[in-house]
DNA sequence: CGTGTTATTGAAGTGTATCAAATTGCGTGG
DNA sequence: CCACGCAATTTGATACACTTCAATAACACG
């Protein structure tokens, strides 16, 4: 096996990116001429569901892409419960935010699952952007969508009962990321309610037909319609 | 008087940016090499209080800046209830996230207080970075803090109670805006709770001794650091 | 087969929205 | 300068959704 590129090994299975499956779905990736360099810059990092990544306070040290696995930034409020701020899956990017704006970390990022993401330093990147600019377009892009994200969401927070967002969580959670089972404690934290009022208005929404709690601790959604308006909807 | 640029007087008075008081604030127009292209292709713009630079849903035309005045980045919820998502004063920019994002806008722009802006078309902005591309770094780095800001503040949303929302409002307005005299109103839309709740808390921060309401409808703020430790006391 | 985590159910307390009605402040025009 | 009218403010009573606490049950994991 003659292997041309021999720094592309760090840390173990870490190959080209040529043959990496998330390469046309990142941002950073996705542009032909940035391989090259991130080729030779980048290392391979394997986190197990559970495992920080990064800590809220720390300073950013560069970039992270994910590859396999899911990932939430959660921040623990100084009265000790915690919310997911944004989950984040295969081909996303992690860590972008606080490089960019030259602020430390203001949120911690946690594997849901077992993970594989792949690190490029910031010099690195400082260094595709001088040559490739129109990343730093696309980036621009990105976070200006993530601010909607973020407003629509604690928009939506405000005036909606626990019961819509749960609805508008349970949702979100099988259209993004299907595969996983969702304890109701993360419900609860996506949603920004506890874990109880997510088991209540669970098994009231099994009532309405809406989902089906017979499968184990599973959550089987029924009808993505009438949930869709149970989002929406004051009262019942 | 002999005026070497004729199409700077497109709306009444609007000279030179050479002599714009915001110059130095801007993020747009500060850069040197932008000003020349800036000061051809602006327009300026007039809003009394209370009217609407734009309207939510539609598509960005390009990018304002602030020389005068207070705008504030309203939604109206489905259920009719107005929240304030940003406020912005002069150097601040308008409209560049939808623009970026290449979305439609999602907040509408209200002139809190008589405003006079600068616009820049979509256009010109595009070609303002195709030539000075730090200038879109220093976007991304500024988005990046606003995205921080989003995130931070519906978390503080999440577990404070309203108290401690309203005491958080008061200083922030008084910091960022302090000219301005906030309505009851104003100061709920921008903590998220209701008109009635704000009076009634500041009531009870004028028994402790934390505010001044005797001066008519103003509210003075007495002591900023019994406030701040009030913001971020769950109980009294 | 135990042990810890997750889920479930119940009861109780409370903060905050909501509605309605009265009052104040403030600008406007007579 | 006063009277008027409107919007902002204030106060009270009520309702209720949600959190919190506590105790039990079900499940997964070693």
């Amino acid at each position: 096996m003659s292997n041309t590129k021999s720094d592309c090994h760090k840390s173990s299975t870490s190959s080209s990116c040529q043959f990496c499956d998330m390469k046309d779905e990142s941002l950073i990736c996705s542009h032909p001429g940035a391989i090259d360099i991130i080729d030779k810059a980048k290392v391979t990092a394997r986190f197990k569901a559970g495992q920080t990544i990064f800590y809220a306070g720390n300073d950013p040290i560069g970039i992270f892409t994910i590859q396999k696995g899911l990932v939430k930034l959660e921040v623990t409020s100084p009265s000790g419960s915690a919310h997911t701020l944004r989950l984040m899956g295969p081909g996303a990017a992690l860590g972008y935010r606080s490089m960019f704006a030259n602020e430390p970390y203001h949120a911690s990022a946690v594997a849901v699952e077992d993970c594989e993401l792949c690190f490029i330093s910031k010099a690195d990147m400082m260094n595709i952007f001088s040559k490739y600019p129109e990343i730093a377009l696309k980036l621009l892009e990105h976070i200006s969508k993530d601010l909607r994200v973020a407003e629509e969401k604690w928009m939506g927070q405000m005036d909606k009962g626990a019961a819509e967002r749960i609805a508008d969580a349970l949702l979100f959670l099988q259209d993004h990321f299907a595969h996983q089972n969702w304890t109701r404690r993360e419900i609860a934290q996506w949603a920004g309610t506890t874990p109880e009022t997510v088991i209540r208005t669970l098994s009231q929404f099994e009532k309405e037909g809406l989902v089906d709690q017979t499968d184990g601790r599973n959550i089987r959604i029924l009808s993505k319609e009438k949930l869709k308006i149970r989002a929406s909807t004051p009262g019942v």
